[in-house]
RNA sequence: GUGGGUGUAGUCAAGUGGUUAAGACAACGGGUUGUGGCUCCGUCAUGCGUGGGUUCGAAUCCCAUCACCCACCCCA
């Protein structure tokens, strides 16, 4: 038990994390080419804040946070990135910049949920959030973001849906008229739906169930209901978006799951990797910093699964290249041509070349097997023979070549760059 | 929380009640003391997720338990 790692957590081995690095390096790329600057907040926060900002009714808050008392304070593990990051922006007065406030973050985040693919209880997203303004452009810019991201990793079979799930009035209305449309079937869905009905009767609109979705043809969507404002909004962003030559669906079917969101909804979606296909999901929430007690501040952005977005890679049979490996091998025989080769090996390296040497001390023969499964370019020999006539061997372990030249550093070096 | 699947070495596995638990890859050592990728030899589970039980005998049957995977719900 002790020798695990708790469910829903992984170790990151060093044969993944090349894979990290990489992703985690276009994504930086990516965002500072938008103008994006990175921010990265506490793991916890007061538990109050994701009460208020992610939503009290949410399955989030209500059963899936990691919540302790210390000192008389509620603590919780962030569940998701935003809420802390408005808390932030708040707190610290970033308003006063000049807008609009343009963050990334590359984050963990805990939820206590059962896992399966691409969900886990521990996981890691990249995010961006664009604060201070509620017009469309920033929504295009963060989409635009996101789409770049993806189709410069080269996935193909990534879909953009997008929607508008209105402000809290033309919501209410909508919510209503679809009950009304609902209810008289009620009794012919499936459980699930039953409860969705109180709950969030959005939901019953993308059941899996055959007899749910042939119940839900023809119910009035969000679309239909949205007012003049939001509906104008939402035709900006739709501009905004071909203007960008971003290919999208509407699917009058995405609802974000936590409270903040209004207006924008928007999801990459993809069905090569199982049931959990959302790798990037995210939203306006207009009125998230008030919600928490801070000013009135606008923002827009979404959250990207890491994982998820790794398991769409191999999906798709993208490879991420290694990094740069072992340059050099020293190997030695004796304990005099040891030390030498220590200090040659420390001399290298301060070089700047990635050198290796044996520590477990094989003999020569198991010293260029060991080079050979390092994939080192060169191996150089010193034995006694080197050390008495003041040279070097190198080997060339591609083409076998074989040279000799004086001990002496520059030599080295220009021959093993070679 | 509810379902389904799987647990034999670092990895992939054979084995379905009877003597010392195949094999492959990896790892490590070596092939007469200085050269890798090929080849050859050797080492590597008193142990079959864990605990009980049935039996003369259990990796194999029964019960319990744990872990992992997948799906529902929900989300990244």
């Amino acid at each position: 038990m002790l020798t695990i790692a708790p469910k829903g957590t992984k170790d990151m081995l060093p044969s993944e994390a090349y894979k990290w690095h990489f992703i985690e390096k276009a994504f930086a790329d990516v965002c500072q080419k938008y103008g994006f600057k990175e921010i990265r907040t506490p793991i916890f926060e007061h538990t109050e804040l994701f009460v208020r900002g992610v939503g009290d009714t949410t399955d989030i808050v209500q059963k899936e946070m990691y919540t302790w008392e210390q000192a008389k304070r509620s603590l919780t593990l962030r569940p998701e990135g935003t809420s802390a990051v408005v808390r932030a922006i708040g707190e610290h007065k970033i308003y006063a910049d000049p807008q609009p406030t343009k963050l990334y973050y590359n984050i963990p985040c805990f939820r206590y949920e059962k896992p399966q693919s691409g969900r886990l209880r521990q996981f890691h997203q990249f995010g961006v959030e664009v604060f201070g303004t509620n017009n469309m452009m920033a929504d295009a810019e963060v989409i635009a973001l996101a789409y770049d991201f993806i189709n410069g990793l080269g996935i193909k079979d990534v879909e953009l849906q997008i929607n508008s799930i209105g402000c809290p009035n033309c919501r209410e209305a909508h919510r209503a008229a679809l009950r009304e449309f609902l209810k008289p079937n009620l009794e012919e869905f499936c459980d699930t739906c039953k409860d969705r009905y109180d709950r969030n009767p959005l939901r019953m609109l993308d059941c899996k169930s055959p007899v749910c979705q042939e119940l839900v043809k023809g119910a009035p969507t969000m679309l239909d209901y949205l007012c003049d404002d939001c509906k104008t909004a939402f035709e900006d962003l739709k501009s905004n978006l071909t203007a960008l030559e971003i290919e999208f669906v509407v699917n009058p079917g995405i609802v974000r799951g936590l409270d903040y969101y209004n207006a924008t909804a928007f999801e990459f979606v993809t069905n090569s990797i199982g049931a959990q296909g959302t790798i990037c999901g995210g939203g306006r929430y207009d009125n998230l910093s008030e919600s928490i007690g801070g000013p009135p501040i606008p923002g827009v952005g979404f959250g990207l699964g890491k994982e998820r977005l790794l398991l769409v890679l191999e999906a798709n049979g993208i490879e991420i290249p290694n990094e740069e490996g072992i340059n050099t091998l020293v190997a030695f025989m004796g304990d005099k041509p040891k030390h030498a080769a220590l200090k040659l090996v420390k001399e290298l390296r301060a070089a700047n070349i990635n050198v290796e040497i044996d520590c477990l001390a094989r003999n020569l023969k198991g010293q260029f097997k060991y080079a050979d499964r390092l994939g080192a370019k060169n191996t150089i020999v010193i034995g006694e023979n080197e050390l008495e006539d003041g040279k070097v061997t190198i080997k060339k372990m591609e083409t076998s070549e074989q040279v000799i030249v004086d001990f002496k550093l520059e030599n080295i070096i220009e021959e093993i760059r070679k």
